[in-house]
DNA sequence: GTGGTCTAGACCACA
DNA sequence: GTGGTCTAGACCACC
C-alpha cells in the first residue's frame, strides 16, 4: 500500500498516516499481520522526520491497530473483539451529527447524501449482517 | 439559543462556538436575522475571553453563516445559495469516508450505521426537492 | 504534587511520570480539574527535555486521565465511568498473576503477601462497596 | 511443560520465554532438576532465532532459577534460600503499588480484587508457614 | 536491520 | 504564557 501526504492539508502528516493506515485497514487493503513499511524506509520515501512516522506507528499501536514486534518492524493486528452497541453509538453519534450539520448547511438533501453514502460504503470491508439496508446501498448484486 | 463550553473537550473554546452556531442554524433554532449575544455579552456569561468570542464570530462572518450590522451587533445570514453538487460531494466525501472507516473499525454493520443516521436526521432541518426516503426516516407527515 | 525522576530506575523517564500522575491521581493527591505543573516549568524543574514531559502528558490525555485547556494547560480529568466487571478482571489478571509469580519465586507466603496488599491498601482511594474485607485490610476504625 | 510465544504481545521474545519459565516453576508445573527443552529444540519449534533462546536461559541462569549442566543440558534449579521479609517487602512493593493503582484507577473496589488475588492464588505452590488465610482463599484440603 | 527513547531547538495555534 | 508539531541527530534494545 502507498503512502501519501499533502502539506497543504492542515491535517498534522502523522495524523495523516494514521488516517490512512486506518482507512487501509477499514478497506481491507491492509491485511492482519501484514508488514507495514520500517519507520527508515516511510520517512526516507515520505522525506520526512523519521519520528513524525514513529509517532504514527505508536499511536496506531496503542489503539490496537498495530502491533510491533521487537526488532523485525510494524505489522497490522487483527480486528479485536466488537464494542457494546451502545459503546458504538456514543462514539458515532458526534461524527453523524457532525455530518448532517454540514450537509445541511450547504443545501444538500437527505436523499442525496444517503446516496453518497452508499457510494462510499461499498469500498468497505463489512461484518456482521452483511444484508445491506435499501438506504446506504453496499454491493448488491 | 444557548451557548455552553466544556473546558475538558480538547476542542479550543473559538471552535466549540463555532460549531455551536453551525449546528444551531442547521437544526433552525436559530433563524436568518436573529440576533446573537454581543461579544461582550457572550464573553461575560462564559467567563472567557471577549477575543475568543470576537474570533469565533469573525470566522462565522468570512463563512457567510453570520452578518455584522455596525453598532447594531451580529445576525444570523439568510441561507446562501446552495453549491452545486459536485462541490457538495468534494467537501462531504472526506467526512463521509471518515464516518465509515470508524464504523467499519469498531464492528458495526452498514444496517446500524443507515439506521443511526436515519434517527438524527430527524432534528435537522433539510431542504431542496427530496421527500426524506423510507431509509433515512426524517419527519414524515 | 512534587515529581521525581531516577535516571537509574530503567523506566524511560516518560513512564515515570505517566505512573506518578496515574498513582497520585487514585491516592486522591490530585484531585479533578486541579492543574498541573506547565510542560516548561516541570521539564526545567526535573532538568529534563519539554518533549519527554510533554510525551507523559499526552499520553496521560489519551488515557483519559488528564485534559488539555489549549492555551492554559493541563488539568487532571473527572473519573470516569467505571468499565464492566468483566473487563475489568482481564485487565487486572495479568498484574495479579505478576504478582503471584514473583511472590511465590521469592519464597513469599500468602499471608505475608496479604498483609503488605492490606497495608498499602489504605493509601488509596476506593470507591463502591466501602466494605472492607478481613483480607487485604484497609481503614477500619 | 509447552512454551508459546505470542509476536502481537509487544513484549520481547526472550522476556515471554523468561516469564513463562518463571510462572511454570512458581505454579509447580516445572520440578527441581527437570530439563527443559535444549536451545537448538526450541528455537526451532518455536521458529525463533536460536540466540534469542540463549538469551533467555542465560538470563534464567544469572537469577538462579536454572543451571546448566554442560554437554547436558538446561536444568531447573531448586529452590533457593528465601529472601530475608525486608527484601521481599521491598521488591514486592512497587508491584503491589501498581496493581492497586490499577484497580483503583478502573473503580473496582477492594472487595473485587481481593476476591480476584483470591481466586488466583490457588494455582501457585505456596512455601512456608502459612495456612492460607480465610480471606485469599488457597486450596484448604 | 528493526523500533524506542531522549535531547535540542524551531515554529505555530490558543487564550 | 500555554501546549502541539516537526526536524535533526544521538544512543540503546531487540533479532
Amino acid at each position: 500500500m502507498e503512502f501519501r501526504i499533502s502539506p497543504a492539508s492542515g491535517l498534522p502528516i502523522y495524523q495523516q498516516l494514521v488516517e490512512q493506515v486506518r482507512s487501509g485497514v477499514a478497506r481491507g487493503k491492509l491485511a492482519a499481520d501484514e508488514k507495514l513499511p520500517s519507520v527508515r524506509e516511510l520517512s526516507q520515501s515520505l522525506v520526512i522526520n523519521p519520528n513524525t512516522v514513529a509517532r504514527a506507528y505508536t499511536e496506531l499501536e496503542r489503539d490496537g491497530v498495530l502491533y510491533t514486534r521487537p526488532g523485525m518492524g510494524v505489522f497490522v493486528a487483527a480486528k479485536s473483539a466488537p464494542l457494546t452497541k451502545k459503546v458504538r453509538r456514543e462514539r458515532l453519534l458526534p461524527l453523524v451529527d457532525q455530518l448532517l450539520v454540514e450537509a445541511v448547511e450547504m443545501g444538500c438533501s437527505l436523499a442525496e447524501l444517503s446516496k453518497l453514502i452508499s457510494e462510499r460504503s461499498t469500498v468497505f470491508e463489512w461484518n456482521g449482517t452483511s444484508e445491506p439496508s435499501n438506504a446506504s446501498g453496499g454491493k448488491r448484486k
